[in-house]
DNA sequence: CTCTCATGTGCACGCCGCATACATCCTAAG
DNA sequence: CTTAGGATGTATGCGGCGTGCACATGAGAG
């Protein structure tokens, strides 16, 4: 292992992260502390510090990871999604991994913590980047940046209510459908982002 | 001052929700504790735990006056909201009130926290089912639980996304627009949920 | 071989949630 | 009026937490 450190313990950045995530997994955030993560990785309370500077910079460390790991769950639902129903599918894809990483998922997303984490913020632009991405490519004439903004706050309220239990989250098919409705509905809508881009420019 | 108790303190139970809804408003969430809260009240540490079973029990009660104070807000921004105009409005108040008390809306959505505080639940089925009243009123003839629903999603998610930063909220002007545009191109979606709803009662 | 610095340890401090035992004081029954 | 009882707040203590600081250790440079 050349390049991160191996000296005492063997790769202690990589172990913390592994044991934030797996606590993140078992007990909820709330299980989530320095020193468990410390115990876990067979080291002293104090030794995770030589590696993040605080509790948050572990924890936006197991978000970036987290953001990554969205996207790649995203591109496993459809590569390339140009039409409405590879679109869903790749929201429905969003609202599951909340579903099945809710801690994670919260920690991405429900922390307060300072917007200074240059790893999160790069993660959470390339997701941002992503959607507008695939929106343009499907929607050309639209206004790509409203319209992705639109559909990416829709799925992801979903995914909270849901993570909230707000919405009926009881069977996988319930909630795809759901998910599936509710973007098909803000595509067949998506002239008014055409149309609102348009109005812009005439101005 | 008859029904709540007069004792010692005088109304220790709302004075701890005072002292924590104040207590959020200025140090955000990492800043409630019990402790504190029971040092703004001017009493021992665990005087609190006379009126609330522990931590999660207090966050539970602020949250679920926010819930309330949310529901005076929006019918605040249109008592009877109709038009797509009027519940655009609406739709911006919610955003609004979420980034005017970013650790309340957080406490009241953004928390694990288990499903079996009353109060909680009976206050999210307050606004979930004034959601749906209001989509009702407007748009007899579509499926007002799926239009509600993906409307609540849609609005929620722009809440939660401006609150993380990922979307513009420098001027109210910036989000107020942003909002009104989200949601009138999900009612001009409206068509499809009355076709789902058509479909499904033609089965 | 030694120097040096990254890495990990030990210890201490103050904060926290919460359990338990105790003090206080209203309220109501006799 | 007295007194028993229960509601309310206090005192104390335990274990856990984040984190600063002094110290030990061991890998690699000279």
């Amino acid at each position: 292992m050349p390049p991160t450190g191996t000296y005492h313990h063997g790769d202690l950045r990589a172990a913390c992260l592994r044991a934030a995530r797996e606590l993140l997994e078992e007990d909820g955030s709330a299980g989530l502390s320095l020193r468990a993560v410390a115990r876990r990785a067979g080291v002293s309370a104090t030794a995770p510090y030589r590696h993040y500077a605080d509790r948050d910079a572990l924890v936006s460390a197991v978000a970036a990871e987290g953001y990554r790991e969205l996207a790649g769950h995203l591109a496993g639902a459809h590569p390339a999604p140009a039409t409405p129903d590879e679109l869903a599918a790749v929201a429905v894809a969003y609202v599951r991994f909340a579903l099945d990483h809710p801690a994670l998922f919260r920690a991405m997303f429900a922390e307060p913590c300072d917007p200074t984490s240059e790893e999160r913020v790069a993660a959470t632009a390339a997701i941002s980047e992503y959607v507008r991405g695939i929106v343009r490519a499907a929607f050309p004439g639209s206004d790509a940046e409203a319209l992705s903004t639109t559909i990416w706050a829709l799925v992801h309220g979903l995914a909270f209510l849901h993570l909230d239990g707000k919405l009926d989250s009881s069977t996988p098919e319930a909630v795809a459908a759901q998910v599936t409705t509710a973007v098909h509905a803000l595509f067949q809508a998506s002239p008014a982002f055409r149309t609102a881009a348009a109005t812009r420019t005439a101005d």
